[in-house]
DNA sequence: GCCGGTTAGGTGACAATGTCACTGACAATC
DNA sequence: GATTGTCAGTGACATTGTCACCTAACCGGC
C-alpha cells in the first residue's frame, strides 16, 4: 500500500486525469534502497519497470576481469528501462545498478505498465523518451571510450562529480571505474593535474583549486 | 502509394487484424536505397519510424577527427529506432545509417506511428523490443571497446563478417572502421594472423585460410 | 602495352594507455 | 605501538594509437 502520490513526480504520470493517478497509486508499490546495494544485477532482473522517486542510481557494467565502467546515471522523476529491456530481448547482460543514495523505488507491475502504456499517450512517450535517452547515453560512452582520451574524460568527469562543490570524494580506483580504465592511469593523470596545480590530493579526496583549467582540458576534445 | 503488402514481414504486423493492415499499408509508404547511400544522420533526421523490408543498413559513428566506429547493423524484419530516439530526446548525436546493400525502407509516418502503438499490444511491444536490442547492442560495444583486445576483436568481426563464406571483402581501413581503430593496428593484427596461417590477403581481399585458430582466438576473451 | 594518378597497404619511431609486480603510506583497531 | 586492510606511487613492460613517409597494386586513358 502506498501512502505518497509518487505519480506526481514523473512527467509520464503527472499529466494523467486523477482517477487513473489513484488507480496507480494503487498497483505499484514503493520501496526503499540503502545507499550501495544493487538495485538490479545480473542475477537480479525484475519483471517490472522501475521509477526513481528520490536518489540516484549509478549504473555501470563489469568485465570478465572485474574492470568496472559507469554507463549513466538515473536521476529522481527519471525510469529505469534497461531491466525492461534485458527483459525484452531476453539476452543475458552483465549491467548492474547501484543506489549511490538512498533511494526510494517506485514498482510498476507489467500488467500495470502494459495497459498504462496502452491507454495513455502521456505515460507511452515518456517511456519512448526514457528509450531514447539511455540510447543517447550509450552513444556518447561509446564515443568517449572509442575516441576520447582519458585526460580530457577524467578532468570532465571530475567536474561532473563535484558540480557546485569544492572537492570529490573518490579513490583512484573508484574514478578509474568511472572511466573504465586502470586505477595506475588515474594515478598518473591526477598527479599531473596535480603538477599543474589543478588539483590537490589526499587519501580518497580530490580538491578542486582550478576548475578553469580543468575546464579548458575537458573542452579541448 | 504502396504495392507489396510489407506487414507480413515484421513481428509487429503480421499478427495485426487484416483491417489494420490494410490500412497501415495505405498510410506508410515505401522507399528504395541503393547501396551505400545514407538512410539517416545528423543531417538528415527523419520524423518518422523505419522498418527495413529488404537488405542491411550499417549504424556506425564518426569522432570529431574523422575515426569511425560501428554500433550494429539493421537487417531486413528489423525498426529503426535510433532516428526516432535522437527526436525524442532533442539532442544532437553522430550516428549515422548506411546502406550496405540495396535497401527497401517502409516509412511509417509519426501519427500512424502514435495510434498504432497505442492500440496495438503487438506493435508496441515490437517498438519496445527494437530499443532494446538496441541497447543491449550497444552494451556490447561498450564492453569490447573498453576492455576488448583488439586482435580478438577482429578475429570476431572477421567470422561475423565471413559467416558462411571463404573470404571477406573488405580493405584494413574498412575494418578499422568496423572496431573504432586506426588502419595501421588492423595491419598489424592481419599481418599477424598471416604469419600464422590463420589468412591469406590481397588488395582488399581477406581469404580464410583456418576458422578454428580465429574463433579460438575470438573465444579467448 | 605504357603512364600517371589514386588507393591500399607497409614500416619505423614515438606517444598514450593498460598491465604487472611490488612498495610504501595511511587509518582503524586492538 | 603492532597488525591489518585500503589507498596510492613507481618502474618495467605490453598493447594500442599516431604520425610521417614509403611502396605496391589497381585503374583509366592513351
Amino acid at each position: 500500500m502506498t501512502i505518497l502520490d509518487w505519480t506526481a513526480r514523473f512527467k509520464g504520470t503527472a499529466e494523467l486525469p486523477m482517477e487513473v493517478r489513484e488507480r496507480l497509486n494503487k498497483s505499484a508499490h514503493v520501496t526503499q534502497i540503502k545507499t550501495g546495494d544493487q538495485v538490479f544485477g545480473p542475477m537480479n532482473i525484475p519483471d517490472s519497470l522501475f521509477f526513481l522517486y528520490e536518489g540516484r542510481i549509478r549504473v555501470s557494467q563489469t568485465s570478465d576481469v572485474g574492470r568496472e565502467i559507469v554507463l549513466y546515471r538515473i536521476e529522481a522523476g527519471d525510469s529505469c528501462v534497461l531491466t525492461t529491456a534485458c527483459m525484452l530481448a531476453e539476452e543475458a547482460y552483465n549491467a548492474e545498478g547501484i543506489a549511490e543514495t538512498d533511494v526510494t523505488v517506485v514498482v510498476l507491475p507489467k500488467p500495470a505498465f502494459d495497459r498504462l502504456s496502452s491507454e495513455e499517450d502521456a505515460f507511452r512517450n515518456f517511456v519512448f523518451a526514457a528509450y531514447s535517452r539511455r540510447l543517447i547515453d550509450l552513444l556518447r560512452v561509446v564515443d568517449d571510450v572509442a575516441f576520447g582520451r582519458i585526460d580530457v574524460r577524467l578532468a570532465e568527469r571530475l567536474l561532473t562529480l563535484g558540480d557546485g562543490l569544492k572537492e570529490v570524494r573518490a579513490t583512484h580506483q573508484d574514478l578509474a571505474s568511472e572511466l573504465g580504465t586502470a586505477r595506475e592511469v588515474i594515478s598518473r593523470v591526477l598527479n599531473d593535474f596535480q603538477k599543474r596545480d589543478l588539483i590537490e590530493q589526499s587519501r580518497g579526496l580530490i580538491t578542486f583549486k582550478d576548475k578553469a583549467g580543468l575546464r579548458a582540458i575537458a573542452n579541448f576534445a
